[in-house]
Order: C-alpha cells, then sequence, then structure tokens
DNA sequence: TCAAAAGTGTTGCCGATACACCCATGG
DNA sequence: CCATGGGTGTATCGGCAACACTTTTGA
C-alpha cells in the first residue's frame, strides 16, 4: 500500500493586485502576476508567486520578499488570505505541501520595469490562463475578499498616492467592484467614514471645476496583520 | 552569530468553545478546554490543545482530531482562524514553528466525560489562565471572530440540538454577544433570515405558553472551510 | 386569576439610494 | 457661453430598535 510523503514542506504565495487599464475596454482592472512553472509538477503552466518559508523570516515577511523578488515592488497593502492543506492540493507523487497565502496591492506606476523578468507576466485578474494545483480557486478567494474589504476598509487607498480626488477614489472601488457608484453618495460615504482629511490643495487641468484633493487619516493603520495590529 | 533553527515545523491547535453556565453568576458562559504543558518550554502553564500535523491528513482533520483526543467531542463546526509564524513566538532557543489555528464549536451536554483527563481542564473563555505562548493573542481573536460572526451566520446553531425554540436559540447569541435582546426584533431577525424553517412541534413544560420549535435549514452548509466549500 | 414567556403590531429614526440642481473651470 | 465633472440639497425607501400590546400556558 502506498504512503504519504515523510514530511510535510511550507510555502508561501501570494495574490499580488495591481490597477491598470483593461487591455480591451481601456477601463480600469484588476491585474494579477503569475510565474511560469520552470518544473514538475505543472511545469510549463503559470502560478502564483512563492517559494518555501526561510527559516528566519516571518510568513508576512516572505510573501513581501517574493512580491519584491517577482514584480520589484513593495506591498502597500499585506494580508494573509488563508491556509492551505489539503491532501489533494498535488500529484500524490509530490510532496506534500501546505501553504500560507497572502495577498497584497501595489502601486505599479512607478516601476513598469516589473515586467522585465521573462517568467513574470501580469494578466486581468478574472482572465487568467488556467493555473498550477489549486491557484484559480485561490485567486477567486483572494478576489472575493478584496472585493469585500473594499465597501468597509480604506484598502483602495493602497493604488493611490499621497493625495487624490475623490474621483480617482471613486474609480478605484468602481473598478474592483466592477460597477458605476453614484458620485454625490460616494463622497458622502467617504465623508462619513472618518476615513479621509481634506487638505486644501486642488487637482486643476480638466475642463471643469477643480477637485479637492484628499488624505488618508494617517492615526489609522492602513496593514491588517490579523491578530496581530490590533484590530 | 547565532542563526535560526535549521528547518520550520508545522502544528495546528484549536480553539474549541462550548457554552456552559458561568459558576458564579450561573448564566450561560463561553468555555474552552486548555492542556497542561508537560514539557519545556513553557512547563506547567496552560495552552491551546494541539499537536504537529500528520503527513497523511488535512489541516481540519488535523484539528478534528486534535478535538476528539482532547475533549472526546466531534466538532459541530471548525473553521480555520489564522497561520501564526512570527519569529518571536518562542523563546529563540526553541524550535521554529507556525502554527495553522483553527476554532470549534462543541456541544459538551452529552459526554462530560470530556472533563476527565487530567491534564485538561476547561476555563471560561475570558478568565482564562496566563497561557503559553501567544496562546492569549489567540484566544481574544478567535472570541472576536466567533462574535462577529455569530451575528451574520448560524453558527449558533451548532450550540443546540436539532430542534429549538427561539428563546433557546437568542440565549446563545446573548451568551456570545453578553448583551441581552429583544425578543421580538430577534424573533423577525431570523424569521427573516431564511435560515429557520418552523416546525410543527412545540415545547411545553413552562408556565407559560408553549414555544414553537424550529429547526436549521439543511440546504444551507454549516461548515465554511473557507475558500473550500463555496464560502 | 395571575405571572411569565410567546408572539404581534406600531412607531420613529437613521442610513442608503436616486436624482435634481448649482458651481467653477477650460476651451 | 457651453460642456464637463465637482459638489450640494432633498425626497423616498427599507431596515432596525424600542416598546406597547395580545395570547396561552402552569400553577
Amino acid at each position: 500500500m502506498a504512503h504519504g510523503p515523510e514530511r510535510v514542506a511550507l510555502a508561501v504565495s501570494t495574490v499580488i493586485f495591481a490597477l491598470r487599464p483593461h487591455p480591451t475596454t481601456r477601463r480600469l482592472a484588476l491585474w494579477i502576476p503569475l510565474v511560469r512553472r520552470i518544473r514538475a509538477p505543472h511545469q510549463g503552466t503559470w502560478a502564483l508567486p512563492g517559494g518555501p518559508l526561510a527559516t528566519d523570516e516571518g510568513l508576512a515577511a516572505s510573501a513581501a520578499r517574493n512580491l519584491r523578488e517577482t514584480t520589484r515592488l513593495a506591498p502597500r497593502y499585506l494580508e494573509q488570505l488563508y491556509a492551505f492543506g489539503g491532501l489533494d492540493r498535488a500529484p500524490s507523487a509530490a510532496e506534500r505541501t501546505v501553504s500560507v497565502v497572502y495577498w497584497a496591492l501595489v502601486r505599479p506606476e512607478e516601476a513598469d520595469a516589473s515586467v522585465a523578468t521573462v517568467n513574470v507576466k501580469w494578466f486581468v485578474a478574472d482572465e487568467h490562463p488556467e493555473l498550477a494545483f489549486d491557484h484559480a480557486l485561490i485567486v477567486e478567494y483572494a478576489l472575493w475578499r478584496l472585493r469585500n474589504k473594499v465597501e468597509y476598509s480604506r484598502i483602495a487607498a493602497a493604488f493611490l498616492g499621497e493625495t487624490f480626488t475623490l474621483a480617482e477614489l471613486r474609480g478605484v472601488h468602481e473598478a474592483v467592484l466592477q460597477r458605476t457608484l453614484d458620485p454625490a453618495n460616494f463622497r458622502r460615504q467617504m465623508e462619513s467614514s472618518g476615513r479621509l482629511v481634506a487638505t486644501d490643495e486642488f487637482r486643476t487641468g480638466g475642463r471643469h471645476r477643480p477637485a479637492r484633493l484628499y488624505r488618508h487619516d494617517e492615526s489609522i493603520h492602513l496593514a491588517d496583520n490579523g491578530p496581530l495590529t490590533g484590530l
């Protein structure tokens, strides 16, 4: 009779989200970078960036390092998604692996050199190719969490700069939620959330009234490290 | 210079909740079983039940097995809480451990033999003694999740039998949330949630009008195995 | 017939939505 | 002066909390 592997390997993977225009519709959409597997199993198919946990780094640090190595970007937001450890995650011949998966938000404007690496390619998040292992399920779950969380937290800020107009912030929400939002009601929602601080600067340039710039209340921490940071 | 351990150990622990009367107030309260550590580090202090992940079992299965071994009970509800993997979880001399923690709800009425084991003792959840490692933080986080989730899911059912009155169900909610709830509004909330099915039986015996018995809609699954079971 | 809990009705408040409407700017 | 988005006002709707009230039992 067959029996399991001798030890359980521990890996950390990350679902990395960025906002860029959709190639056909030109409207903002969520993108994720995938890595082409260079070894069996699933050699040649796309997979989430990730790797084994180093013995001298924490789980979140491992995710951040992997993110940096894959995209040359620093995460603007990083949160644990789930630990996947089913027995059916890989072909029976493969080593038994438990993956702690994180999801992250990045701002890709700065360094589009992120596309440089050959084996890394960005895809529109809900138009990705077939993925290795259970990674398609993981991406779907991460998308669900992101779309959920954008409605009651300030994570949308992670996609924007230091200051931004309400229209820009609304654009992020609309891209994530994939539906249009009423500008008037969105404004009131944000104003009453207590998370925004109005500056006395304005963004001019459009052929319309200049829009006031806002920043986020810095006394509220963005990162959600689960039970570790307050919550 | 010192360096980290050579490998990372993977353990699974579980925060197990049961409802029983508080020893002094006699009102329903949340209890958790703790295990006295029989070896260093933290020898002699109380800790969450748990142990290393077997190579031939999934994460949730490991939590369920551990729960059964600790309490002789089967979980009525089981959900992953978080994966803890910081570098500061244990004294530097100890082995580096990543713990995948689950939380569970059980119904202790059936087998109070659960208290039999010498090194296992039940405590009121928010009156527990000092705990080993970061387990106090974990218990707090699990309590937060439970109290959150009881408001929008049907997990309270896990503390009750097949059928129950609305007063019994309300009692569970009140014990978890630690506040009284308006019976009239609670009734309407439950009725409009679509999760309850009225039976044509009644609970008699009190010196008051008999209460209708309800059961939960079986077409809705109780377990939340995260992304695995369709959420 | 009375206490106590089951169950129903009613009201007022608050937040969210829909949408009409003014404001300020570039062209 | 007009098109465009910025920004404000307002009516409506629905859910929820508070609480008065009726019903039905055991003692």
